[in-house]
DNA sequence: GATCCTATTGACCAAACGATCAACAATGCT
DNA sequence: AGCATTGTTGATCGTTTGGTCAATAGGATC
């Protein structure tokens, strides 16, 4: 399709045996690369050059190129998700602002990676693998957790289930705050220059005031109070 | 790649003859369609067999696949933008939230359509043409607007150019929007039955109102009052 | 109905693609 | 040093892919 430069990490090394492990994991980590950047529809010589060997040693690693993008798959997944972050939303000492802030913080440190946003949308755009594993843990680990975070915030208790409203505002929020990454990863648009982690965590914690500030009003009005005179 | 569900439109007719214009329109509108679906890898005989063509047939309309591409670029963009669009939000008239929901809701209706959506996506993630031209648009047409609607809705009037931080929390809540398309036709998770233009309607507002709720404390915080008593 | 125009097709090409395999050579073992 | 193990390669296969072209046939004009 479309001629991409030739990211070549080949080195002219005149040919080097490593062992099992080695190699399988230096293709591994070079197949993330390179999918990330042309796509599940990349090609196994291309994929071969940029690792520094042939396409053959590939059909020795993995018997075919379906299975090498499913070891992506889980290579890509495994480790993604800290539990730690279910125990930051969980910690009942923590106030709503600072569990948003400190779980997005790292969440998007960790999320919106280069190889995992670029993978995610491929993915999603064919099979879907990706974004169905990755949704099923929004939506039991996670966003359950962020409803109740945001009901309390308003000192609501109820755990009933979220009303669509409900969860539209907080994934208004999510979706801004992965909306960072599609921007860098994907569209590759910088609309203001630099863009270092400790600048995306003052444009983070500011998304989440504007979302906690304003989810009482917006989704739990104040009932008209019975002493209120009425027309 | 992905063995996808044929999408099959091709009738068994025995062979029309159809005038010019009319064949190439069909074409055209057909290659939206399928390479929305497949990406622009997709393959010039699947898209014949789509039509009901042969795919010899395709290149007496398109000398190659890259112009018929290109082709599916400008058609898909004329007629996207609507002028009207920054009338509403020059209109002195209208206030903040008025500007902001009626352009938020008539833009996601003509922008967050599947072909648009999946097509700016797969072009982001490869030739990036789509996704250039469009923050074109939204970088001198339209975050301007939005900027000062939001700064006069705070009572200022600054023609400065917008702070890093005013621009982030403004990306917020269109990223937040289009997540909405993200969701629907690039994840294809629906988190909640119904997906109406009605209902879309009431999360952009619920968007929308959060956002203007709390830029004034987040970004143009009231300086201390000099009456004020210090310590 | 004969004639012309051209939309449409089937056959074909060269390069690219995923996959296979026999042969080669780097390393560890004795 | 010699041998066995196996990581690695070059050559090759069958299919797919973008693109070409001569031949065919549908429709308008007279």
């Amino acid at each position: 399709m479309t001629q991409l430069p030739a990211l070549s990490l080949e080195s002219a090394a005149p040919r080097k045996r490593l062992s099992t492990l080695e190699r399988e994991r230096q293709i591994t980590a070079g197949a993330i690369r390179f999918f990330s950047e042309r796509g599940l529809d990349g090609q196994m010589r291309d994929l071969a050059k940029h690792v520094g060997i042939t396409h053959a040693l590939l059909y020795h690693y993995f018997p075919t190129k379906q299975a090498l993008i499913d070891r992506v798959y889980e290579e890509l997944f495994e480790g993604l998700w800290k539990t730690e972050w279910e125990q930051i939303l969980d910690d009942p000492k923590l106030d709503a602002p600072t569990k948003f802030k400190r779980f997005y913080i790292d969440y998007a440190k960790a999320v919106l990676e280069r190889d995992f946003v670029r993978i995610l949308v491929f993915s999603g755009l064919s099979d879907r693998y990706i974004p169905d594993r990755f949704f099923e843990l929004l939506r039991t680990r996670l966003f359950p957790r962020l409803i109740r975070a945001s009901r309390r915030h308003c000192g609501i208790v109820s755990r009933a289930k979220p009303a669509p409203r409900e969860l539209e505002l907080l994934l208004g929020l999510h979706g801004g705050i992965f909306y960072i990454g599609m921007r860098r990863w994907v569209y590759q648009q910088s609309l203001h220059g630099a863009e270092t982690p400790e600048q995306d965590a003052v444009y983070i914690n500011d998304r989440v005031d504007s979302y906690l500030n304003s989810v009482q009003q917006i989704l739990y009005p104040a009932p008209p109070a019975t002493t209120e005179r009425i027309a």
